[in-house]
Parts: C-alpha cells; structure tokens; sequence
DNA sequence: GTGAAAGCGCTAACAA
DNA sequence: TTGTTAGCGCTTTCAC
C-alpha cells in the first residue's frame, strides 16, 4: 500500500470550525476580498495560518461552480511531434499562468472529428476561452464555442468567425523561395523551378504559401512547373510517397526544393536518404519552418522561423482586451540573418 | 462583434421542462444509466434528441462536485521542446482518452516551485491521479497528493513513494556506451574512453546512466577518465560551457562521447560547429535519447530510443489496477537493429 | 466586523 | 417507470 486512503479533504467549513469563525468569512481571507469585508487582520492571519496547516486546497470544481468566469483556458494543437507546436504549446502555458489563467491544452492529432469532440469536452469544463491551433476547421469550433457562450479564437490557421492570427505565409514564404532559388543559382550555376512539397492545397497556409513560391519565382524570372506542386499533406510518408512517385514518373528530380515543414522534410530527408537520385549532390533546400539539428547539421537547408512569441502576445492581446474585433493578425516569420 | 453574449447555458433543468420530464431523468438518460432506471425508451430517446437540439453540454463542474471521482488525470512534465517527452505527452494523451479519463498536462521549466505548484493547482481540479514526470522532487509531489487523497505516480524519475516507471538507464547506457567504445575503435583503431556529457550527476537516471558507462568501459578493458565526465545540467548552453571549459583546460578533446539526451546533444553539436576542434574529423557520440533529424543527418551519432509506449503501458496497468502496489518498473530502450 | 442562507448544475437515494 | 429531494463546496447578498 502506498497511497492512504482519501482522508476526506478539509473544506472552508472545518477551516471555520477550527477558527471559530463562519465559512464565508474563511471564503472571503481566502480570496484576499477581506479588504472590503473589513475583516480584522488577526481573523484574517488566524485563518490563513489554519488553512496552511490543514494542507487546505480548494475545491476548484465548487468554486468554479459559482463563479460567472472559469478563467480557465483551452488549446487545441495537432501534435506534439515538432518545435512548433512544442513552442507554441510552452510559451501559451507560460503566458496564460501570468494572468492567473488555468491552460488546459489536448492534441487532436489532425483529426476533424477529434478536434470537435476535444472542443465539445473543453467547454464542458467550462473554458473562458478556446484557442484552436492549426485545425482543419476553425470555424466549425467557433461555433460550436459560440453557443455554449465561450469564447475562441485561431492561431496558425485563419478562420472567418473568430479573430485569427497566423504567419505572414505568403511574405514567409516569398522571400525563402527566393533565398532558395538564389541559393541553388550559387551552387548549380543557373536558376531553375523549385519542387514545392508538403501540406494540404486545401488550407489556407498552403494556399498562401503557394502564392510566395509563384511571386517569387516570377520575380526572378523563372517559370513555375506545376507538375512539381505537391501539395500531398503533412505526415512524412506521404512526402516520401509523392517523391517516390515523381521520381517514378520524371526519373529526375529538382534539385532544389520548398519543403512547407519540419513534419514534411523529414519524410523528404528519409526519401532522399533511401533513394540514390542525389548521391552525388545534396539538393538545396527551403524549410518553410524550424528545428535546431537541421539548422546545425545540414548546410543544404535554409529555414525560417515562424515567431511564436509575437504570435502569442497577439494572442494574449485580443485576449486580454476582450476580443470584441475580429482580426486577422499576419506575424512575419523570423529569417536568420547570415544566411543570403 | 464576433461573438454573442453568453446565451445562458442549456441545463438539463431546461431539457426536462421541454421534455416534460424531471431532471433526473434526464441526468439518468443523458449518463447511460435508464437502463437501471428502467426509463422507457421512448422517452430517452426524445430527451436524447431534445438535447441534441439544444446544444446541450454537461456542467462538468457540477457534475464532478457531486461525484466522488473526477476521471481527470493531470501529468506535469518539464519541457516541450523534445521528441522524448512530446511523444510521452501524445502518447498519455491517447491512452487516457481511451479510458475514459480527461487528461490535462503542463509544463514546469524544470522548476522545482513551479512543480509543486502546479501540482497544487491539478489537485484544486480534483485530479484523481497525478504522474509526475522527470519532476525533479517526486517524493515531495506524492506527498502532496496523498495529503489531498489523490494518487501519483513517477514516470522517467523515480521516486521512493509511488510507483515509478523509467528507462533501464543502466542496461540502456552500457549498451550505447559499449557501441559507442567500438564504433570509436574501428573509426579511429584504438579503444580510448569516451566524454561523458550532460544531465545532472544528483539525478537517478545520469547516475544510472554512469553505472552503465562505467561497467562497459570496464568490460572492454579502458580506464574511464574521471576529468571527462561532465554532469552539467541539461540546457544546450551547459553542454557548451563545460565543453568551452574542458577545451580550455586540456587542449584537446576524446574523441568519443556519451550524450545524455538530446537537448544536451544540441549544445554539443552548437559547440563542435562553433570551434575548430574537430573541423577535420566529426567525434562519435551515443546518444541516450532519440531525434529523428539526428538519425537522418548525422552518421556518426547513434542514438538509443527510449521506449516511451512501453512505458506509458506500464503506467496505465498500474492506473487500470488502482495502484496498490509500489514498484520500480524498468523498461528496456530501443536499440536500431542495423548499427553494430 | 461578521454570520446565515440561498443557490450554482448535477447525481443518487428514496418515494411514489 | 418516474419525480422529489438533499446535498457536493463554494461565493455572495443581505441582515445584524
């Protein structure tokens, strides 16, 4: 046995006993409302002392009960599996904690039907707010976030229902193409088309993304091949398995590529690794995102940063105000400096 | 305006009265139990629909005030910002669900205040389990939990009070550390023993892991370097400043090393990149943790994967049981077949 | 300065 | 079969 048995937890009415006292004036030192209660300090101290010896903890569910306002806050996040998210999910708990909001956080693993099920218990616990991460349909949960009378919010996704702050996609994305067209001009000698792998045609991040690839490439004079557009989705197999086959169907790659993320560049890696096509030369790469082993350990890839801090305290702005407007907030991606 | 003012909340007091029933009915068909309560299937049903209609989601505050068990389930875990414990975290996230239970996760920094705080907080929620993870002071958060009436278990770091479950940091790490002696042998033709960097020597897995490093060097014949094993802490920045200091102080480095995870990994190789210690000759590293870039990138790190679904399978038997017992449960890492 | 009491939304024992 | 009722622990108004 190593756990004893639920000793019945104190509540404010044994802490009033003990005091000698009533359970609302136990409430009220407790809340550090006993300034207007006009409670004497000697009370005051006397029961805070008697709560620290009993161990007391509130009973949250009851109070929260009562209480109009949860403060408790919800996110929901794709995955885990990458220093995105990982970021993102790090620096929201930390930016929540500072305003005394509790941050419940659940991943629903790119799954549609998870995601409105995970929102559904979300606000089941009551959450002030709900801020959807990369969900496949943002508007969907604002919705559903509306008539239960929270409140929600997008991040890294647009929606059209609730204020939504995301990258600056297509400005992110302009200039890395860009970055990466000049980069495989050093190294092969001449400009030719980037392959754009990775994400959904569908989301709006790939759309925008797409539009970068293309004014960047026009800007520099060099003409798009739409057949090396794949769009095949995020997880790593996919990427292999789109490589595979246009390396089945063309025989030849591009030897320079716009890969739209760490999740997709490692099936990218793992592909190129596996098959001989670049033995010899290792293809210039653009990662339209960031994770710190391939910044140091692959000199053929140039990545941005998508700027989660500044991402967040947008957040925590609309947040923080309220959230009567409804914005769409585009945050520019970080570019390392040496690089180009 | 984005949102509607919080259309008061559905409760199952408004489902009765449009169902022309009572509330506990409803509680009764809405929870699954009018079976027991021989409620007529057609009224179930209409309530069922009502609800439906309605948008009607169950106050789980009030639900669970008047429950004895919460089903909630809290983990806290240090960082965000790895595969190891990101996967941990999918992974709980995952297998919670499937029983049930409502997991909520956060992330203490590896700060031992805010560990205990934040186990305060989980346990306000009603928590009946809390899983410490990589805490750096388990038997003090097990003390907590108990004094509240909540059972808690050690997942990563053991400790003396709960349940712990971790990696066989001493099997584990005399393997890595063996493949590691013979990699280096046949890089470079003679057996010399290898850097030992990162973790801290006070924690049970680092000296785990030193049992192991030594018994290896032991087994193949070389003395092990006391001077060279560098318990710095975790942060990338501790790797690099030990490393600064070593080569400051000797001149040159082994060219072997032991890693202890991979954020220390990050520091090592930040350090390598940055000064020209090795700029003709890459050194070989074990790893004791699993990056996929590192993996793909670097053929001269290997790296051991830490069986993350094993353990949280031993983690929920443990949960499944209720807990009674207190073991220390070992679970072998993963070595990649194809090396050695 | 302080206490009594109502009620937040739900569950479950007890009546009917 | 179904409804009534008594709380779960807390906050807050109101009365003293």
């Amino acid at each position: 046995m190593n756990q004893q048995r639920p000793t019945k937890k104190t509540t404010i009415y044994d802490l009033a006993e003990l005091a000698g006292t009533s359970a609302s004036a136990v409430s009220a030192v407790l809340n550090g409302n006993w300034k207007k209660r006009r409670i004497s300090s000697q009370l005051a101290e006397k029961i805070t002392r008697i709560a620290e010896e009993q161990g007391y903890a509130i009973n949250m569910q009851a109070s929260l009960l009562r209480r109009d306002k949860s403060k408790i806050i919800g996110m929901i996040v794709p995955k885990y599996d990458n220093r995105y998210f990982g970021s993102i999910v790090e620096t929201f708990e930390i930016m929540a904690r500072e305003r005394g909001l509790f941050p419940i956080i659940t991943c629903t693993l790119r799954d549609p039907e998870l995601e409105v099920e995970a929102a559904r218990t979300m606000l089941s616990y009551q959450v002030d707010w709900l801020i959807s991460t990369g969900a496949t349909n943002p508007d969907r949960i604002t919705d559903i976030c509306v008539a239960a009378g929270a409140k929600s919010l997008n991040l890294d996704l647009p929606g059209s229902r609730a204020p939504s702050i995301i990258s600056d996609n297509f400005g992110g994305a302009r200039e890395l193409t860009r970055r990466t067209l000049l980069n495989c001009g050093d190294r092969f000698g001449d400009l030719s088309p980037l392959l754009f792998i990775g994400g959904r045609a569908s989301d709006h991040n790939t759309s925008e993304r797409l539009r970068g690839f293309k004014a960047a490439h026009e800007e520099l004079g060099v003409i798009v091949d739409e057949s090396h557009i794949l769009a095949c989705g995020y997880a790593p197999e996919k990427a292999v398995n789109a490589l595979q086959a246009l390396a089945d169907r063309e025989g030849a790659l591009p030897r320079g590529m716009f890969v739209n993320s760490t999740i997709s560049l490692e099936g990218v890696m793992r592909w190129i690794k596996g098959s001989h096509h670049f033995s010899d030369d290792a293809p210039v790469i653009g990662c339209f995102d960031w994770d710190p082993f391939v910044a140091l350990l692959a000199d053929n890839i140039e990545m941005v940063r998508q700027d989660v801090s500044g991402m967040l305290q947008s957040v925590f702005r609309i947040i923080d105000d309220g959230g009567t407007a409804l914005p769409l907030i585009e945050v520019p991606p970080i570019f390392d400096s040496h690089a180009q």
